[in-house]
DNA sequence: AAATATTTTTAGACTTGCCTAAAAATATAT
DNA sequence: ATATATTTTTAGGCAAGTCTAAAAATATTT
């Protein structure tokens, strides 16, 4: 149906316009995707005349509810696959990043769907995002960040910002991963340092670089 | 590595050095994948570029060992996703092939080796076909054609020969699966039908064109 | 408002893989 | 052995997707 770049222009293109309600200009598709600006204006002229976006000349993009529903396909994919790999073949959250790139493009209906009733129709990835339904719809999470817990309140881990193989290795040594409940003890008015307590048990100090990307499901 | 199209080359020049002995010409090549002579000339001339086989004008072309090499696996990441398709999604041994011809191209040799351990590592495939080894090694079948087995002597099914989908779906709805035991009880001399009982129940006629493209381990 | 800087697009070229049509080589028939 | 048929290769071209360098448009500075 669509190429493996189509696929990926979209997702890219779909992230981007969720992450800042900004018009997508050209440069940041083609930081998103690796590439060079003269690729993506290529690119973009085909995808609009597929219907899949609309393109102004110097004014940037926007999907189409085509290009979004193939977006969000895709994302669906992608993230089901993430979960096979980690639920399945024991990879680790960080490495099923790349693999599941690939498996996205795979084209069968039939597959996804088995593939999703296989693993118990998941509602996240191992990096607490949502899955997209069959029908596109996506369930929004109300997680808050770590770092906007106040000192004496509680929270499960549930996501992540960064979603870096570095930092995702990191919390996986530090015993940070989904599920685990954290305390806000104590923050550094010098340092900001976050104290927690994970699963009631022993207590760590977090930079402030790791609490504000990690999502949390608060406890009231 | 190796791109989708130079890894679909190489597993149809491997299937048809394992068909035959004769030289492997172009129009073989053509017809195997779908596409024109002239366009399978381009192509071995860069496969032999890099090594994968050996190209001499007008005499066709053999797979050198690293180019037989990769055949192998190609042909092992097929079969052990058809095995995942089949034994963990419950597709039909006739759905499988076409999705299994997308996945087997996916880059990761963790993601085959997890795949593998998974399965509890299959020795054969869901149409009875041999699963190469990590070391590339297969494991030769001692399977017969049902065609050769005497009156009075019977076989577990264990393979096919022909992989249509339609004669798939005609041995399914046959009861004539793998594992099944087969007793030949007649072969009539006026047609060929073959009369068979099915694990020691019901009979069966079967044609020559059924009975010569079953493989069965003949029992004792 | 003019000058400068930045962003975006165009132009032309490259790679991979495919095609058709014609030429060359090989095989077969008389 | 010559003529005919078949197979294979070459030549030239196309589509997808990418690139660099230059031109055009937009944005920013003074």
């Amino acid at each position: 149906m669509y190429s493996f770049t189509e696929e990926n222009y979209l997702k890219a293109i779909y992230k981007l316009q969720e992450q800042s309600d900004l018009a997508i200009n050209t440069n940041a598709i083609a930081a998103a995707i690796q590439t060079k600006a003269a690729s993506v204006t290529d690119m973009v002229k085909k995808l609009s005349e597929k219907k899949l976006l609309n393109y102004e000349k110097y004014k940037g993009v926007e999907l189409t509810h085509l290009g979004k529903k193939v977006a969000i396909d895709t994302v669906r994919k992608h993230r089901l696959w993430e979960t096979f790999l980690h639920n399945k073949l024991n990879f680790a959250w960080d490495e099923v990043h790349d693999i599941a790139e690939q498996l996205e493009h795979i084209q069968s209906q039939e597959l996804i769907d088995k593939l999703d009733e296989f693993l118990g129709f998941p509602s996240h990835d191992p990096h607490g995002d949502p899955i997209p339904g069959r029908n596109g719809v996506i369930q929004q999470n109300n997680f808050i960040l770590l770092s906007e817990l106040e000192i004496g309140e509680s929270g499960i881990i549930s996501g992540v910002v960064n979603h870096s193989a570095l930092f995702l290795q990191h919390l996986e040594k530090n015993e940070l991963v989904l599920g685990k409940k954290l305390l806000v003890q104590e923050i550094s008015a010098f340092d900001q340092l976050v104290k927690v307590q994970i699963d009631n048990k022993k207590q760590q100090q977090l930079s402030s670089e790791v609490v504000r990307n990690i999502l949390v499901k608060k406890l009231s």
